[in-house]
DNA sequence: CGGCATCCGATACGATACTG
DNA sequence: CAGTATCGTATCGGATGCCG
């Protein structure tokens, strides 16, 4: 615990992490959840389990590798479980655990702020090419 | 506009954007502002306009190259305002727009979310890490 | 002060093919 | 069905140095 860092030089009552302190883990978990996948897997799964299969139509234009290292990663992470059903074909099924639901919230926040604005980042970024040739 | 595309398929007054198809623009949005560094920049300006220095000192352990880029991309996107002063030494300010305040809201909750529960991802990671070695 | 130019390494992502 | 293996690319980001 190095006492450089102001994630731990808090006391239990505040916040202990900073994601503007370079050192700080929760930086890396800011990474995970922002990564081109992740939010679009988790927000797939929020109403119920899905199967590897249907989490790839689920989550558009997704490659089985892909959906496999981010549904590991996040298996990793705690916020997804993995169930193996010993069935003959063989069954898998990816559900959100407690800590993955809490976390559907914030990701909703932020993807209703995608849809919603999409047309005016659209709108500003053909306005500054146009300004800038 | 293309009729494959479910983001162009809806009436005007539902949202027209869908971040699970693959060629839905909120996807690309979703991904700029999840990025490594905009989340942080974006907040560091909540409070007003600050410097290029200054936003340097604020987002700890970001190099002036990507600084530059992400701003530019922010001014792109709509969501930076930047402000050139011609005085010797030259000052540059960077503040947001209306648009970058309307990402506050929704970045604040994904940074709250990470800070209160990187210590669990932590432990989870741990614990899966040691049970597959 | 506020950048830009250049080089470079890591890695995230994708395409394709194959397997228990 | 639910992945794995292999390969290739592209983008991101870091290090360093220079400039108006």
């Amino acid at each position: 615990m190095p006492s450089t860092s102001k994630c731990y030089g808090y006391p239990v009552e505040s916040i202990p992490f900073d994601v503007m302190d370079p050192a700080c883990p929760s930086r890396v978990v800011l990474q995970r959840i922002g990564d081109k996948w992740t939010p679009l897997i988790v927000q797939a799964l929020k109403d119920g389990p899905l199967r590897f299969s249907e989490l790839r139509v689920a989550v558009g234009g997704i490659t089985p590798k892909v959906l496999t290292q981010t549904l590991r990663a996040l298996e990793r992470d705690g916020l997804v479980l993995r169930k193996v059903f010993a069935e003959v074909p063989v069954r898998v099924e990816y559900r959100l655990t407690p800590l993955g639901e809490s976390l559907l919230d914030p990701l909703n926040a932020v993807r209703e702020w995608a849809e919603s604005h999409a047309d005016k980042i659209l709108a500003a970024r053909d306005a500054f090419d146009a300004a800038t040739d």
